[in-house]
DNA sequence: ACCGCACATCGACGAATGTCAATATAGACG
DNA sequence: CGTCTATATTGACATTCGTCGATGTGCGGT
């Protein structure tokens, strides 16, 4: 649409509001919305905190994911959220359950950058 | 400490709950809580969507902007939280803002696969 | 069978977030 | 100055989110 009027009302010396023949395209709603998912899988100090230290080794027991500062509930909360973005992935080996990251679920993030036309500077 | 108990209760067959010789260190408090900001103000579709029009060309200006399916105050409080997390920057010309992004802002994101010792697959 | 430990789920609660209508601010133009 | 237009701010509201204590579940050891 560009503005609300009809008629191009355009100041006079000041360049005009956006060349109104190619208005920006940016993300279908169904791509941004998978995407902010991811995001907001990862956007929690204490899931990076414990995304972090899964990803600096092979695998990790949840025994040692307790120094994050909150109760051992909340590390299975976030670890829960981390597994339904698909960013991690857990496998019960008898008493104890270890975690790995899944390291493709952040391919998506890679593109973000470049979505300016010329990239990262 | 890895575990509650003070003696290396173990499993006989089953291996050992993680090497206690080396914890995951994972990010420190405080650069996940900078991180997490940046992510947050990511992770919401109609700010991607936003962020990516801004980014598909030079500059945009705010009237440009409105087909996302949001109020034009919803559209405003959205380009504050990305101007408060430094993804993108406005400047007033005239009766328009006009906004542009900040590429160098998505740089901390880029170190996040390398968290993995193979890094991205 | 029982108990203890590791981890997950539930229920509740306060805090943060996204949204809009109403209103305010700032510049352009007469 | 007064009015119109573009954008920002405010205030209210519903929803989501992070957190914890209590409780449930699965497994190993005695």
């Amino acid at each position: 649409m560009t503005h609300t009027s009809p008629v191009p009302h355009r100041a006079p010396d000041a360049q005009a509001c956006g060349p109104s023949c190619c208005p920006p395209e940016g993300l279908p709603q169904d791509e941004a919305e998978r995407l902010s998912g991811l995001l907001k899988a990862l956007a929690d100090p204490v899931r990076l905190r414990l995304y972090s230290r899964i990803a600096s080794v092979d695998e990790v027991c949840v025994c040692d994911l307790g120094e994050v500062g909150v109760s051992q509930p909340t590390v299975s909360h976030h670890l829960r959220k981390l597994r339904e973005a698909g960013l991690i992935a857990s496998e019960r080996r008898g008493t104890w359950v270890y975690y790995r990251t899944m390291p493709e679920a952040l391919a998506p993030l890679a593109h973000l950058p470049h979505w300016s036309p010329a990239g990262v500077s």
